[in-house]
DNA sequence: TTCATTTCTTAATCTACCTTATAGGTAGCG
DNA sequence: CGCTACCTATAAGGTAGATTAAGAAATGAA
């Protein structure tokens, strides 16, 4: 099974695609290996591409003054991930996206993802739905932040995402969720010994 | 100047619009309008209506178990509210929106701007653009709860909405921010005296 | 294997923020 | 006008979570 296989089965779990638009989708998005720790975005650099994670996983994040990393989301496989606002406003990025494994992205510019949208305008509606999601699962996190406790917010993202949950370390968990390491080592204590 | 007027022109910045557009837009969109503390939306019922403020102001928010309301978002003129998850997925919402001033809004039907899409495929694009801007605010405002202070998080919201800020009471501030009003009135004196 | 790096834990101290209570100020409304 | 509801301020005591430091365990590279 090759890389354009996950994205083109993706793609059909929303919608059906002709044998035109899986021809014309081979053709716009390129294969890209990432080597772990790698940073395919920096701050300052504007998003050229947007991924769409085959193998692997990634974390996007932000450097604070302080020198402290914060998680604002993670990818794995068959997610998307980059900074939707510097891809669409060309402005530059404040993120980070670093692959955590060895892995391997398809990518597609921006030019050609307004060709796909010209071209097969369902796909706007496909990209309509995965930003809705995207917007819904956000707007989820804002009021957990505001209105859970850190054990609350961590049992969640547990059951929420288990495949993630038990493929990246602590600390990373930590950063996601607004905690320091050692805390977060504290209420994993107070849930075992419930 | 007609409440339609004001929508027309909102879509007009993103992107021209024909007469028949104008036509169409004026048919499917209805006008609602909202008494000061009138829910128009509460937990356990499926979002029927996109609203797209005309005059006023709304909060949307959710109630925790032991009966606290966390601020999600307000809307004033030209915003739209609404909560997306339920409106799209037609699932119950576990959200309230209410006035919080004598408001007047236009609402359209899933279908009918289901509809619209069919009928005018560059409102497709316009709405993508308005999910991913409201998408890019929800993940600015993540970073701001797991990487910032009470005290910065206040001060960036009246620097971002200062109409916002001086139309609404501290109270609704404070749940928006996710910490006390007491809290926050401490925070408002310690920056008086620097 | 060995050395280095990262990860996880524990504990003491410290700070941001919450809870509860009280009271004065202000706006809505009969 | 006066009542009521709501908003803001202040303060004391309490808790969630940060900071610092140290050590143990796991991982990884040479």
């Amino acid at each position: 099974m090759d890389a354009y296989s996950a994205l083109l089965q993706y793609f059909n779990n929303f919608l059906p695609l002709t044998k035109d638009e899986e021809v014309f989708i081979r053709q716009i998005f390129i294969e890209k290996p990432v080597k772990k720790r790698t940073q395919i975005l920096k701050p300052g650099e504007v998003s050229q591409l947007n991924s769409f994670v085959v193998e692997g996983c990634f974390k996007m994040y932000l450097m604070d003054p302080s020198g402290k990393a914060h998680n604002l989301q993670f990818a794995i496989e068959n997610w998307w991930i980059g900074d939707i606002g510097s891809f669409h406003a060309e402005t530059p990025s404040r993120l980070y996206i670093e692959a955590m494994e060895d892995s391997l992205l398809l990518q597609v510019s921006k030019n050609d993802q307004l060709e796909l949208f010209t071209r097969f305008p369902k796909f706007n509606q496909i990209f309509r739905v995965f930003t809705e999601n995207a917007l819904v699962a956000a707007q989820r996190r804002i009021l957990q932040n505001i209105g859970s406790t850190a054990e609350e917010r961590y049992l969640d993202f547990a059951q929420r995402y288990p495949q993630l949950f038990n493929r990246i370390s602590n600390v990373q968990i930590a950063s996601y969720l607004g905690v320091t390491p050692e805390f977060l080592s504290t209420i994993r204590k107070r849930i075992v010994q419930k």
